[in-house]
RNA sequence: GUGAGUGUAGCUCAAUGGUUAGAGCACUGGACUGUGGCUCCAGGUGUUGGGGGUUCGAGUCCCCUCACUCACCCCA
């Protein structure tokens, strides 16, 4: 084959982007319910408007990032997450003037350069939701009940919901130093890539997969010991509200962010129909981004759905979305044929959707034609039709039969 | 970036180093000349991912390369 598409990309076509579809416009019902609007924002922006919010340490930044220069040499990014850039249009907009909170949603493609592999590629779409302006857990909650009333619109229930709080700016840093100290004298023993996250970002070792890093974890501390007593209680109160709305969670207090914005509220929705990609949905609080960006002091909590492993497990379900036609209009000859083209002109023009037969194909394949597309009706036109008047019709669901006048066609009942 | 595995028909897969690379499914047509599903019959495409090598002989063995898959790092 000559052309295909790039390493991490892929095409999408029915029947998956009838899946597709579906969920998007679940998205759009719930998030509406929840007083959340759309909001589009481009898919490139300046290079450093993601390495100010994502963090410069941070593997997006360092490795994975699509940069390039434009024409005019300015470095441009395609995307690698959304938050970053409906900051930048929250802030640029002074949408910040309008009644608090403003909450949004947005769909759409993200890139990283990263080896694809099961639920994981180059080029992949997100869900994404930002609400901003209120500090309150009780947001946390709502945001996280909404969430859960998707996935359960989408008929998925088997899903695990952890939550965690991975403190503010105040008493992070002492938790910081404690797991620093924690594991200065077993950094020998550590798996080289833990050696490595020592320095450079020891809240990883936390959900190091080897097996000899977890047991030296053993008894470390633990983040939500280390909370400020205004954090402390911000946790309690949304667990408190999860209760209240009958959500059932489990903390993890191991679960850490990759990306530096993240503040207090953290939480991970997974699955085991995925492979080792899976996390469906993550997010959390991001109480410092607004303002480092330039804009005003602004809570902010948001969480992305990985739209490839959502439908992946939707999948899995089979239940089989297709759409088919009400009509096929089966022909028999050049004038059955026009006046064919006709009668589906009128059906449709109605809403009923009609598939016509093309070429000279015998009668037979025509109904084997409807068959295969699991048509409800078969309308045969031909010679006898046109003469008399009368076309016929057949039930393929039930085998029944009939005839009907020509001009009455577009009223026949079984169509609607 | 690292590691492992897999590449044969549109799809799922066969083929001990040995003739002309096969089967099922799917597709199209016919049996039924104007009635689908069931059955039967017929139809056919492969540069065996690509390149090089070993051999009398390579889909099969070796090397290189490309692609895909899974996993690590990291993440939705």
């Amino acid at each position: 084959m000559k052309y295909s598409a790039l390493k991490g990309v892929h095409d999408l076509f029915p029947p998956d982007i009838y899946i597709w579809q579906k969920v998007e416009s679940i998205a759009d019902e719930v998030f509406s319910a929840y007083g959340f609007h759309e909001l589009r924002v481009p898919i490139i922006e300046s290079t450093d408007i993601f390495v100010r919010s994502i963090g410069e340490t941070t593997d997006i930044v360092e490795k994975e990032m699509y940069t390039f220069p434009d024409k005019a040499n300015r470095s441009i990014t395609l995307r690698p997450e959304g938050t970053a850039p409906v900051v930048r249009c929250y802030i640029e907009n002074h949408l910040y003037n309008q009644p608090s909170p403003q909450k949004f949603f947005y769909s759409g493609p993200m890139f990283r350069y990263e080896r694809p592999q099961k639920g994981r590629f180059r080029q992949f779409y997100q869900i994404g939701v930002e609400a901003f302006g209120v500090p309150e857990p009780k947001l946390d909650a709502e945001i996280l009940s909404m969430l859960k009333l998707f996935l359960e619109r989408l008929g998925l229930k088997e899903l695990s919901f952890e939550v965690n709080s991975i403190g503010c700016e105040k008493c992070r840093p002492d938790y910081k130093k404690a797991l620093i100290d924690f594991f200065a004298s077993k950094t020998v023993n550590l798996c080289p890539d833990c050696k490595r996250r020592y320095t450079q970002n020891p809240l990883r070792i936390l959900d190091c997969k080897v097996d000899s890093c977890i047991e030296l974890r053993a008894g470390a501390p633990q983040v939500t010991n280390y909370l400020c007593n205004e954090c402390k209680e911000h946790f309690e109160e949304f667990q408190s509200s999860l209760k209240l709305l009958n959500i059932s969670y489990i903390i993890n207090p191991n679960m850490v962010r990759g990306l530096d914005y993240y503040t207090r509220t953290t939480f991970e929705v997974t699955s085991e129909h995925l492979g080792a990609q899976k996390a469906v949905a993550a997010g959390g609080r991001y109480d410092r981004l607004v303002e480092e960006f330039g804009g005003p002091p602004t809570p902010a909590i948001g969480f992305a759905i990985g739209m490839e492993r959502l439908v992946e497990i939707l999948k899995n379900k089979s239940e089989t979305l297709e759409t088919s036609p009400k009509v096929v209009l089966a022909t028999i000859g050049k004038e059955a044929d026009k006046e064919g083209l006709s009668i589906a002109e009128k059906l449709r023009a109605k809403g009923i959707s009609v598939e016509l037969g093309y070429g000279n194909s015998s009668l037979k394949s025509q109904m084997r034609r409807a068959d295969r597309l699991k048509a409800d009706y078969v309308v045969i036109i031909g010679d006898d039709e046109l003469k008399s008047g009368r076309i016929k019709w057949k039930n393929l669901k039930d085998g029944s039969q009939g005839e009907i006048g020509i001009w009455e066609i577009e009223g026949f009942k079984g169509f609607y």
